[in-house]
DNA sequence: CATAAACGCTATGTTGTATAGCGTTAAGAT
DNA sequence: ATCTTAACGCTATACAACATAGCGTTTATG
C-alpha cells in the first residue's frame, strides 16, 4: 500500500474507511470484471442473466426492482442479450413481457455464476478474520443506513 | 433488507459478499455525494482539492499518482476546478505545473474534509463489532490482491 | 549532444447511473 | 360500466468515472 511519493505529499483521507471501502470495491469489480469478460459479460448482464435463470419466465419489473436497475437502463440491456441470443423476451399482456434464457444463456449464467462464487471465496478469504456473517451484516447495514 | 418481491423472485447474488460490498460503497458514496453537494462539490473534486490543500504547491502528476486519476481525466477536472476559481496553477518549469488553493478553494477544501469526517464516523458506527483496525486492514488487503 | 523519460494535454469511447417524458395496458374506484 | 390511476416498457438525453491512443514540449540522463 506504499505509493511511496513518500515524505513530500501525503492525502489524508486515502486512510478514510470510506475511501478504503470504495477502492476495495472497486478493485473487486476489476477482478471480477476481467474473469466474466472470458463469456464477454459485463458485471451488470452476468447478474442479468443469473436473475432470469433463477426466475424463468419472471418479468422486467421484477429484475429491475431486484438490482436495482431503473427500466429506462434496463430496457437496452435486455435488447442487447437478446440481440446476443442470450435471452428470450415473449409479450405476456400487452404491457408485460416474460422473460428467459435461451440455451446459451442458460450456459454463460451458470458460467457467470461459478466465476462469482469464486470470487467470492477468494473475497471472504481476504477479509479474515473478519467473517462471513460480520461483514454480511455490515455491509446491509451500511446499505441501508446509506440509502436514505 | 427486505425487497420483497418475496416468494416468488430471488437472485443468490444478492446474498454474495461481493455484491454487498459493492451495494455499501455505493450507498455510502451516494450519501457523501450528497453532503458535498451543499458545496456543489463531487467526490473527486473534493479528494482532490483536500490534496492540494494538504500538499499546496504540489504537480499536477502528484495528485494523479496519489489517487489514481489519469493525467487524461485529471487535466480537464482542475481546468474546472480554476475556471470555478478554487485552485489556481502556475507554470513552474513550462512541463510542470504548481497547483495552490485560492481562498474559497480552501473553505471549500476545509468544508469537505469536514464532511468526509463526518462520513467517516457514521460509517466507522455502522461497521461495529469491526473495529477501524480490522475494518482497514481487510479493505486494503481486499484492494492489493485484486489490483493484479 | 542525443536519446529517453516525464509532464500536461486533446480526443474519443464505454459503463453505470439519473431524469423527463411518452404510449399502452391493466386494475381499482365511483 | 366508465373513469381515473397506476404499472410497465420504452426513448432520448445527460453526466460522472474511467480507459486508451496519441501528441508536443521540456527536463534529465547516458
Amino acid at each position: 500500500m506504499s505509493d511511496d511519493i513518500s515524505d513530500t505529499f501525503s492525502v489524508p483521507i486515502k486512510e478514510f474507511p470510506g475511501y478504503l471501502l470504495r477502492a476495495a470495491s472497486q478493485a473487486a469489480i476489476s477482478r471480477l470484471s476481467e474473469r466474466l469478460g472470458e463469456y464477454d459479460m459485463r458485471l451488470t448482464e452476468a447478474s442479468i442473466l443469473v436473475a432470469i435463470q433463477t426466475n424463468p419466465g419472471c418479468r422486467q419489473s421484477q429484475i429491475g426492482k431486484s438490482l436495482y436497475i431503473s427500466s429506462a437502463n434496463l430496457t437496452p440491456k435486455l435488447h442487447q442479450l437478446e440481440k446476443r441470443k442470450l435471452i428470450k423476451r415473449k409479450p405476456l399482456d400487452g404491457r408485460t413481457n416474460w422473460l428467459t434464457l435461451t440455451q446459451r444463456g442458460d450456459e454463460v449464467a451458470s458460467a457467470c455464476l461459478i466465476a462469482m462464487k469464486e470470487h467470492e471465496d477468494v473475497l471472504l478469504e481476504l477479509i479474515k478474520p473478519i467473517s462471513a456473517d460480520e461483514f454480511t451484516a455490515a455491509m446491509k447495514r451500511l446499505t441501508t443506513a446509506f440509502n436514505r
